[in-house]
DNA sequence: ATAGGGTTAG
């Protein structure tokens, strides 16, 4: 058997980029050649640092990621780019830990590299994201004399504002950006339309676009006309609708899937299930592949039609193509199940999420929630408030009034005081509650019991 | 992979 040939470090790049498994990939990092004791230590090369610091951090394994990083920090040979750091800072941002994305931030400079605005616009971002809004203006205070601003942190701060329901302070950034001569582009209008369209000012957003066209020269994209479509179909002017989209395909604009995906939302939801199966169709004709919120929308179209065979096929056919069902897949099946009374399926399907390698979100646990309410299923909404509460979730202020208005109702003294005692730990218990559970003792003659289950609810 | 659009409850 000849010698097993050591690998080069520019196959460990190649082998790293393919290597799905973070856990796999990072042991290939940490030992590109297991059969051969080399005097010399690998010679990592700055793609292998950038790819397995990528594919940790989008794992969220930020303490292997961090180990990475002290690695690269002792590096001799080259200087990161600012990319890996941005990266990085995006992150720690996506686990919501803006706290870590800013100290990333600092320590750019002891890898020998130098920061631009597009590490500030990172940061920017990142507390943005995390609702650190007041972290921004001092960051943005001390970005001053050190960065000048491009269109990205305008683009940043725009959709702040946007966000946050102030259009009036978005149009002034805007007119700033103009003023300070930072050429707005595609991005700047997306996000400006998108946010005009939220708030439905959409003849508003429809001129934005035009302007955008003929006054700032700016190409059109598909993202500036995904949320006028949405918005003509919200109001059910499909037609407009179907009219923005022969307009992107007149300026050869290739649609995507967000473009389909909107147009089979609306179809679904108008009833037009035909339509919305010619426009899958004509996506996949088209060569744009439907993906998880293209099926997620049509999930959503058969559970209205109740139609739950259907919409279990799609989840099915989503499977053998190896587009991944996600929580929300899940969620809308489980209401559509909750609606019609089958809350033994929507609970079978909610206790099989795990199974499916789907975690349980706090839509899906107020859904399921409030849907055994509705039917009257008090005990084992009870048990999964409980399970909410562990998780860190709580239930909608509707739902915990459903669950205590039906006790009522039914004068569950024992389930009732369960309830409540959950409710209390986690302080969750209003004016609004209390109304009912005294007016339902009042009609059952029965304050003594409720002077002791506010003993039993008020005292820590 | 520094920034933007499309799917769920209430």
């Amino acid at each position: 058997m000849s010698a097993p040939k050591a690998i080069s470090p520019h196959r460990l790049s190649s082998l790293l980029r393919r290597q799905k498994d973070p856990n796999l990939a990072l042991q290939l990092f940490q030992n590109p050649n297991p059969q051969i004791q080399s005097p010399k230590p690998f010679r990592y090369s700055l793609l292998s640092y950038d790819i397995i610091i990528t594919k940790l951090g989008r794992a969220k394994m930020f303490h292997q990621m961090e180990q990475i990083l002290r690695q690269l920090s002792r590096e001799t040979r080259f200087v990161p780019g600012e990319i890996i750091f941005c990266n990085v800072i995006s992150f720690y941002g996506r686990a919501r830990l803006p706290h870590k994305a800013l100290q990333m931030f600092d320590q750019i400079p002891s890898f020998r590299c130098d920061r631009t605005v597009k590490s500030y616009n990172s940061v920017l971002d990142v507390l943005f994201k995390c609702g650190e809004v007041e972290k921004m203006r001092e960051f943005l205070v001390g970005l001053g004399n050190h960065v000048t601003p491009d269109a990205c942190t305008y683009n940043i701060l725009i959709n702040a504002c946007c966000k946050s329901g102030c259009l009036h302070d978005a149009w002034n950034m805007f007119d700033e950006m103009r003023k300070r001569g930072v050429r707005p582009n595609g991005v700047t209008f997306a996000t400006l339309i998108s946010g005009l369209c939220a708030n439905y000012r959409l003849e508003e957003a429809m001129r934005l676009k035009e302007d955008m066209i003929r006054l700032y020269r700016v190409e059109p994209e598909a993202p500036v006309y995904t949320p006028l479509i949405k918005e003509l179909c919200r109001i059910g002017e499909l037609s407009l609708a179907f009219g923005l989209k022969d307009e992107l395909e007149r300026y050869k604009v290739k649609l995507d899937s967000a473009v389909y995906t909107t147009l089979i939302s609306a179809l679904s939801k108008f009833g037009r299930k035909g339509e919305a199966y010619w426009i899958l169709e004509e996506m996949k004709v088209s060569g744009c592949k439907p993906d998880t919120v293209t099926y997620n929308a049509m999930i959503n179209g058969f559970c209205m039609e109740k139609d739950f065979e259907a919409a279990y096929k799609i989840l099915d056919q989503m499977v053998k193509e190896g587009c991944k069902p996600n929580i929300i897949s899940y969620n809308v099946i489980i209401g559509g199940l909750c609606n019609e009374g089958k809350w033994v399926e929507a609970n079978d399907l909610f206790e099989d999420l795990p199974r499916r390698g789907c975690k349980p979100d706090i839509v899906c646990y107020r859904t399921i929630f409030a849907g055994l309410c509705d039917w009257k299923r008090f005990k084992e909404a009870t048990s999964i408030l409980d399970e909410m509460f562990f998780k860190g979730y709580a239930p909608s202020s509707a739902g915990i009034h459903k669950l205590v208005d039906g006790l009522c109702q039914e004068a569950n003294m024992a389930l009732l005081l369960k309830a409540l005692t959950s409710l209390g730990n986690a302080n969750l218990i209003n004016v609004d509650i209390w109304g009912l559970v005294i007016s339902m003792a009042c009609k059952k003659e029965m304050l003594s019991n409720v002077s002791e289950l506010v003993d039993t609810v008020m005292v820590p």
